[in-house]
DNA sequence: CAGCATCCAGCGAGATACTG
DNA sequence: CAGTATCTCGCTGGATGCTG
């Protein structure tokens, strides 16, 4: 009766807790984001994204596409042929939140210098030892 | 050796990969973004932040704080005062951050319904044993 | 008041191997 | 091609107790 990691987040029920959490707890996985940014430029092959997203494992992409497609932010099309043939989309949704997290990335590019200098000088302050890694 | 748990992320490791992981790692622990709202509206004391938000321990909220300062998101001011004081504000990138994450929120808003719904019909389908949970 | 040190449970995710 | 199953490890974060 183990059913030990179905790939369903804890936080996911943690949820309820705060609303803030909760859009984060759709995006906070390693691989959500890199998937909708991926699948965003249409219908997308399941071996297609796979090749798309460095470093991806197949185990990893399968349950982060199934936690997708449960909330209702991809679609999932099984064309019946042989060799199988699996085709994911955003859902208008997801495209939403695509564009506002493209807003998110924008901002890290513009503040990424900004923020790499913060660490550095933080570091040198506060972390001497990590100066000679 | 050991060092073991210092509060540093091994995702800030994994962000040379990935610039759009680069962004949700700053934001991507458990209580972030919850810290970066609620210190929005101005400086407030540990112990402020620590009574806004609901549920977190001391060892998180430090931790939490001290990676955001880290970053250049947040300020943090001693005043060397029996009792001690001290005080944490958003910097100006954060401010913007914060701004950035508050349309992430209001897509949260907008789409809650959605995504409860969608979840239903994913679980009703997929998963029929978590009906009687 | 504002932390730090330590211990520990539980989840996220990689590696690997097997299937319709 | 498009998955599933199992094992394992390491990190995240909660609980608790101590200090300047």
């Amino acid at each position: 009766m183990s059913r030990r990691n179905t790939g369903v987040s804890v936080r996911a029920v943690n949820a309820h807790a705060c609303p803030v959490r909760e859009v984060l707890d759709r995006v906070a996985g390693k691989w959500s984001v890199q998937i909708l940014v991926a699948a965003a430029r249409g219908p997308l092959r399941f071996t297609e994204l796979e090749r798309g997203i460095e470093g991806i494992s197949r185990r990893m992409l399968t349950l982060t596409l199934r936690n997708l497609e449960r909330d209702g932010l991809v679609t999932r099309t099984v064309h019946p042929t042989v060799p199988p043939k699996v085709e994911y989309e955003l859902t208008a949704v997801a495209h939403e939140l695509h564009e506002t997290l493209r807003r998110l990335t924008d901002w890290a590019e513009s503040n990424r210098e900004y923020i790499a200098g913060a660490r550095a000088a933080y570091d040198a302050e506060h972390r001497p030892e990590l100066l000679d890694a």
